[in-house]
DNA sequence: GAATGTATGTCAGACTACTGACATGAGTCA
DNA sequence: TGACTCATGTCAGTAGTCTGACATACATTC
């Protein structure tokens, strides 16, 4: 049956290619965060946090792209391992503001240090006005994408 | 401490921003899929199949970007369901052909219309040569990613 | 023909992230 | 003040995907 233009066609499709290079990426960075025992959302949380100590584990989560409990967990699981510290009593409010411990800031050096090699292999043979296109024109869907939630 | 140049600034990383489009993206799909009781991979395993029938387990995996065990259970589901029917027996080696059966070519009509109601909406504001030099740069960090598998 | 390497289908267990739900604190407004 | 809304932290259960393992089928090589 005419499927004609409501479908999607797979070789050509924006979104399916979105989502062909982010798996890419996200096998990439696996693969090299794997020897140092560290997930994504791991290494996330972590380079939030050196970016932005005091952030709460909500905050931490939508920078993440995660759940809010699932972050929860993952704090948890941090703070057992003496990476992360959180006040036991919320300064303000319920909010629980966290940093990182010198043993979080050493565990996060090798794997940013990882990360970054992995983007570069990425960017690879992309000029800088590449680069910069590409940026835009990510940023414009995620915009497009968020500003109209779901037209039902 | 001088993170320098060897760590990421998220607010400038192309890789942070490809993984918060496809996370738009990944959600605003599911937003239109739920209410057809669908996942992604699920809509993505019957679009592979209506554009490429008789793909087998392994073939819809790398297409959905699972693994062969994750698309192996999905298709014992999708069986049970009737949306998809595979020959008992291999008609040569172990290979199983996969194809729709009519209710699995109706369910996908409504999704694929859905996913594609999302796709123009994440690429409205753009034009045809902003989308044209996207899909180049993310073909561009695909083949870059692959073709060096992690020096180390 | 035998040995090896590669790809597939399948089963089982573990893990990650998700949805659902509840209580609490803060801000807004009548 | 009280009612309402919203964001947060947290607990519990579920669902989807992953890793590990095994047997099988084909192709290649010696």
């Amino acid at each position: 049956m005419s499927q004609g233009e409501s479908g999607i066609h797979l070789e050509t499709s924006l979104g399916y290619l979105l989502k062909e290079a982010s798996s890419a990426l996200r096998t990439a960075m696996e693969d090299v965060l794997r020897p140092l025992g560290m997930t994504i959302t791991h290494y996330s949380c972590l380079e939030l946090l050196a970016q932005r100590p005091g952030l709460s584990s909500s905050e931490l989560a939508r920078g993440a792209f995660v759940t809010r409990q699932s972050m929860h967990v993952l704090l948890q699981h941090l703070e057992r391992e003496g990476q992360v510290a959180r006040p036991s009593e919320a300064p303000v409010g319920k909010v629980l503001p966290a940093r990182l411990t010198p043993r979080g800031r050493r565990a996060l050096a090798k794997a940013s240090a990882a990360v970054r090699s992995v983007e570069v292999r990425m960017l690879a043979g992309m000029s800088d006005a590449e680069q910069a296109a590409a940026f835009r024109a990510l940023q414009s869907m995620v915009r497009s994408l968020r500003d109209d939630p779901a037209t039902p």
